[in-house]
DNA sequence: CTCGCTCAGTTGGCTGTACAACTGGGCGCC
DNA sequence: GGCGCCCAGTTGTACAGCCAACTGAGCGAG
């Protein structure tokens, strides 16, 4: 895994996390006080209190003034590579991805793809087509826009490669932020004929917009889910929130 | 607002989001170096660092060793607040809210029901069933589950009652965190006789446990949507996650 | 017995410091 | 002109300390 920093703070907080997925303080116990993780791990409380907000930020447990905190749940959170990759996803739960091209499509951007990709006027862009299976069974439609000069490397990859996110990324295509957008979309053409449902069949859509460490956007994606293969699942609280509710267009 | 505590960091977040919402920064800009804001806002470097984490956490800014922070774009997010609400996210995009409550039930409660409000064997829970409108159109059906001694309270309220949160913060009852799950739901003959569609069509599903500051789960709750009506945006980064894909059950 | 107060314990907020890791641009060498 | 090196600038990590705000339990008054 790429994210495998070893800093002091995340080794801290990996250890809790297990701890915490062991049962060790039970669900709705509380966890030790800053103070005394302090003194266990041999760092500073600021270091222990860097760690515990990663473990907020997953909803693993509260925080709150004047009070330990208390374990909120045990549930295994995905890195920010297993949630990007479809590939590095369904591995991390046991199952075997697949991937085919069905399509890739080079022409200028519209004014939406324009907008997300912040490119100029007049811009190309590289569009691909591709349908995604786990254990064979088709499950997700894949339309991915990139900017012409990513869009080069991934035309280049292997049509039959079970990745794309893995070999950009050795390639220095890096990826650090995304925004997601999830509501319904309802199948097309190519959607029926790739999943094997009826035109008009109702799909769970994905758009994503990933951007890389300088904030530049590389990639304009969006997926569309058989009903009941994925669910996605978000935590927020007041201290942190990234989730919203939105009008639809 | 309830979170509306006056912090410097929260202070100088608001004031920085603000000013990139205005584009003082422009979209893809540079914001000033930390020790720069740090001696514009009087306060040191690290509430500087709270401030920014809190708009790197809503996918504001980027964040990379090295070089100045970077504008990701000028997205209003939405506070934890309207996000739980739909009264209170309505009212935040302009729209007139209504809600009317179609039936309340008294039962034992079932086994996700008891693992999900972390109930003991045999509690009794109280369950609300109410569709919600915007501008007078039916939109959402939202099936809410509340522990007995909570049930009581939102039982007494008026069956026509725009909102229940609110009331329910007057009365002492706190929503500090919550874990949603989204995928697709089809419609029931309630769904459709509320909703005005068919049984059998798509719904944007949302399933939500909500708990308050000591990490006792006070709701959970399943709302349908209808198609086109609301979408959901998070943002998440290496840094900061709490989106993740779910296969489902 | 019940209510209210006090108090030790705990987390939130803020300051100041030091060094490490990294970026981007400028400078000089070839 | 093109290339690589160096360096100032910037953010990340960690330390130490102080006070404020709040919780929960125990104690005492009524």
């Amino acid at each position: 895994m790429a994210d495998g920093r070893q800093t002091m703070y995340r080794k801290v907080a990996a250890d809790l996390r297990q701890a915490i997925a062991e049962g060790a303080y039970g669900s709705g116990g509380r966890l030790p006080a800053e103070s005394a993780l302090a003194e266990r791990y041999g760092v500073s409380r600021g270091t222990i209190r860097q760690a515990l907000a990663v473990l907020r930020a997953d909803g693993l447990v509260t925080s709150r003034r004047g009070t330990r905190r208390v374990v909120l749940g045990t549930a295994r959170v995905q890195s920010f590579g297993e949630l990007l990759s479809f590939t590095r996803w369904a591995r991390s739960i046991g199952e075997e991805p697949g991937g085919r091209v069905a399509g890739v499509t080079r022409r200028p951007a519209d004014d939406v793809e324009r907008d997300q990709l912040r490119l100029p006027a007049g811009a190309r862009v590289c569009e691909v087509l591709r349908v995604r299976t786990l254990s064979g069974a088709p499950v997700m439609v894949e339309r991915s826009v990139y900017p012409a000069h990513i869009g080069e490397l991934v035309a280049a990859l292997d049509p039959d490669a079970v990745s794309h996110t893995v070999p950009l990324e050795e390639q220095g295509v890096l990826f650090t932020d995304a925004r997601h957008t999830i509501d319904i979309a309802f199948a097309d053409a190519d959607d029926a004929r790739l999943l094997g449902c009826a035109p008009g069949d109702p799909l769970l859509r994905e758009r994503r917009r990933t951007t890389d460490p300088s904030g530049a956007p590389v990639e304009w994606s969006q997926d569309r889910y058989l009903p009941g293969t994925v669910a996605f699942q978000v935590h927020n609280s007041t201290a942190t929130g990234s989730l919203s509710r939105r009008a639809a267009f």
